[in-house]
DNA sequence: AGCACGCCGACT
DNA sequence: GTCGGCGTGCTC
């Protein structure tokens, strides 16, 4: 008989879409809290998180032991535990999948991390004798030489020459580069490179920022060219200097190499390392421990990495804070933005949001007080000049290809003169659908309730939310008219209309369905920076990060799609958008220009647009947000149903609307979704609001505990949804 | 989510 | 006669 008095028992959240953690017996070792440990569930095995520790035996017969605590991660810090429960109440998702999303994929398999070995630094003895043996030509290989001055960690060598690994056996052969643990560089005297002289608002800001103790969450508002970057570097270096960590937080992958590069030159001396998930696993779980270690000083990441490990934080940046890529819209929801503003609140740190284009719930935060606004209103960044902002009414002029002819002109201009041109339109393949004339029959997808997409050059017809892919039929499926038309326009079309028109400058397309590929993006890009590539069509892609350095012209199309939106965000997001394709326009000292066809130049969106006044546009669009008691001026959340057949879904959210009204909340009439069905599941959505977010949060959680939800039907809430 | 159990249609 | 479809139910 066990001795039952000298047992502890542990509750183990695991990654199972189940709200409740799960309770084991001890069997061996004391596990701490927030250590993983393997446990058996049903027939599985499973890796969870422990969250409690108790020695109370739980009024459950059949509880089991623990198989193993692998040991083979830190225990997750109690801030960092916190912030999963919060996420958990807060999004109302099972605390075992946000711990799970929190910990580095290996760590979510029972299996044990056995790329345990330390950390290796690399250095040349001597560097010069290394450089004599390589050609001048060389360019990649003698900076790789130059960096191995002191030692450093291979990611660190990898992001100065992707070919790394490669070079670096060979001089180790020739014993011209050697190998020893790394050790992370003690806190001291910051060393930091070439800084540029500070414009007086960013010395403002900068100072401002180094005044300020504990918590204060800032917005830094400044316009694109004004050197927010800078600003960022700058407090982070008063944060290196007192020993801490610095947490910087970017929307997306492309845009983490760039900045690293940047941190990296400006820190030479201080481990920098990156967080996201395109990173390979090992890569990955390395930089965590690092970050979870206290060694790693500057952890650049995507919004996963707001979970990290953090002992010594000091500062969290939030770059671009306004980007909608911030958001976790699959599994668990959650706004990293959000996150890293409680959790600098959590501890005590300030946190510094940036954009050029703040999110209204930002700006009305800096509005009302809350946040404290910082602006920057010069452009500081060398040969930074503001492109200019035209508008080409498209009233009565005749476009048989959609193209303005003053656009195709001034195409044909700047193409002439040996300039590089860019077309965007955010809308990906040939055309939006395929139409016929005679009956008005459209091609639509056979599981979902959205339209096919043509994709012309691969003679496909594409279901962009299910993937589903069919041949585009001869003749229509109706009527057997012959004469099927596309409908609208997409990349591919302009591309084609472009084709023909410029056909001395082929134009290159640049959107997700060509660059799906891994490498294929940055092939592209390098000829587009090699001047092969003149004359651009892309999406949203294109917008962010990349600068080209020649590009002369932006022809906008099709942005009217989003002044006339069902979703209230879209001209926000427009605007962001505009501003940053904009943005790319002649960077290297003459202004750009940029063209933006409309049909509706007189649409007050357009004229704080060409003013370059932000602020204006935001305040107008608080304004009405609090008139139509739209967020952020109000809170929503959606609740969500699935099942095979549609009556199914809408009576569970017939019955939510029932009971939450009668908790006094504002409950709109299910609906069917946007895209009704998915991948061959009926969805269903009922969209809640209320003046204050707490009474919506409790009385969720409250339906959500107590309805009766029959199998077959999955349940699921988003919080502060961002699209309707 | 997995993974079982369980009860009805077309196949070696 | 079985293989297998996915409805239902459970996991400390």
């Amino acid at each position: 008989m066990t001795d039952h008095a000298a047992d502890f028992y542990a509750a183990v959240a695991l990654d199972v879409p189940l709200a409740r953690s799960f309770d084991y017996r001890v069997a061996g070792v004391l596990p701490a809290v927030g250590e993983r440990v393997v446990v058996p569930f049903g027939r599985q095995r499973l890796s969870g998180v422990v969250t409690a520790l108790s020695q109370i035996a739980p009024d459950f017969a059949g509880i089991r032991d623990i198989e193993s605590a692998p040991g083979d991660m830190p225990a997750l810090p109690a801030d960092v535990l916190a912030l999963c429960r919060f996420v958990a109440d807060y999004y109302l998702a099972p605390i075992g999948q946000v711990l799970a999303g929190a910990l580095p994929t290996v760590f979510r398999q029972p299996k044990v991390w056995s790329g345990f070995e330390a950390e290796l630094a690399y250095a040349a003895p001597d560097v010069e004798a290394l450089l004599a043996t390589l050609s001048a030509r060389a360019r990649k290989q003698r900076a790789l030489a130059e960096a191995l001055r002191q030692p450093r960690r291979i990611d660190e060598l990898r992001a100065v020459a992707s070919d790394a690994s490669r070079w670096l056996k060979d001089w180790q052969a020739a014993g011209q580069v050697i190998t020893r643990p790394w050790q992370p560089p003690a806190p001291g005297q910051v060393h930091t490179g070439p800084r540029p002289e500070l414009q007086a608002e960013q010395a403002a800001a900068v100072d401002a920022l180094g005044a300020a103790q504990g918590f204060v969450p800032w917005l830094l508002y400044g316009i694109t060219g004004s050197g927010k970057t800078e600003v960022y570097l700058r407090s982070i270096e008063a944060v290196l200097q007192r020993g801490q960590q610095a947490l910087v937080l970017v929307p997306e992958i492309n845009l983490t190499p760039q900045l690293e590069g940047r941190f990296r030159q400006r820190f030479p001396e201080e481990c920098v390392v990156s967080l996201h998930s395109g990173l390979a696993e090992g890569e990955r779980t390395r930089n965590w421990l690092m970050a979870a270690r206290g060694e790693a000083r500057i952890v650049l990441g995507t919004r996963l990495a707001v979970f990290a490990p953090l002992p010594a934080l000091g500062l969290i940046v939030v770059d671009e804070e306004h980007d909608p890529s911030y958001r976790q819209s699959e599994g668990v929801r959650y706004s990293a933005r959000d996150l890293a503003v409680y959790r600098a609140n959590q501890r005590k740190v300030p946190v510094l949001l940036g954009s050029a284009t703040p999110s209204l719930e930002s700006w009305k935060n800096a509005r009302e007080g809350r946040y404290r606004l910082l602006q920057l209103k010069q452009r500081a960044v060398t040969g930074a000049v503001a492109p200019k902002i035209e508008l080409l009414p498209t009233g009565r002029v005749y476009m048989p290809d959609g193209i303005h002819p003053l656009a195709l002109d001034a195409l044909a201009r700047t193409l002439n003169s040996g300039g590089q041109a860019l077309v965007f339109i955010n809308r990906r393949g040939y055309a939006p659908v395929l139409s016929c004339r005679d009956c008005g029959w459209i091609s639509g997808c056979k599981r979902c309730s959205a339209k096919l997409v043509l994709h012309l050059s691969e003679r496909r017809l594409r279901c962009h939310h299910c993937g589903y892919e069919i041949m585009p039929p001869v003749a229509c499926p109706d009527c057997g008219n012959q004469d099927l038309q596309p409908l609208g326009q997409g990349t591919q079309r302009i591309e084609d209309i472009l084709a023909s028109r410029f056909p001395e400058t082929p134009p290159l397309r640049i959107d997700r369905d060509n660059t799906r590929r891994k490498g294929s993006l940055e092939a592209m890009l390098a000829q587009v920076h090699a001047g092969e590539a003149r004359l651009l069509v892309g999406t949203q892609m294109l917008a962010k990060g990349h600068d080209f350095a020649k590009l002369q012209l932006v022809l906008v199309l099709g942005a009217d799609s989003g002044l006339f939106s069902v979703d209230f965000r879209a001209e926000e997001r427009l605007y962001a958008q505009l501003l940053q394709v904009a943005g790319r326009a002649g960077r290297a000292g003459q202004p750009g220009r940029v063209l933006i066809q409309t049909h509706y130049p007189e649409h007050p969106f357009f004229g704080a647009l060409v003013r370059g006044d932000y602020a204006a546009f935001a305040d107008e669009q608080l304004a009405q947000r609090k008139q139509l008691l739209l967020p952020p001026a109000s809170h929503w959340a959606m609740l969500r149903a699935e099942a095979r057949q549609m009556p199914r879904a809408m009576g569970v959210l017939k019955a939510a609307q029932a009971d939450l009204r009668a908790a006094g909340i504002t409950v709109n009439d299910p609906v069917p979704a946007t895209l009704v069905r998915k991948a061959g599941v009926e969805r269903a959505q009922l969209v809640l609001s209320a003046p204050q977010r707490g009474v919506l949060q409790q009385a969720l959680d409250h339906w959500l505990h107590s309805a009766q939800i029959p199998s077959g039907v999955r349940v699921t809430t988003d919080i502060d949804p961002q699209e309707f």
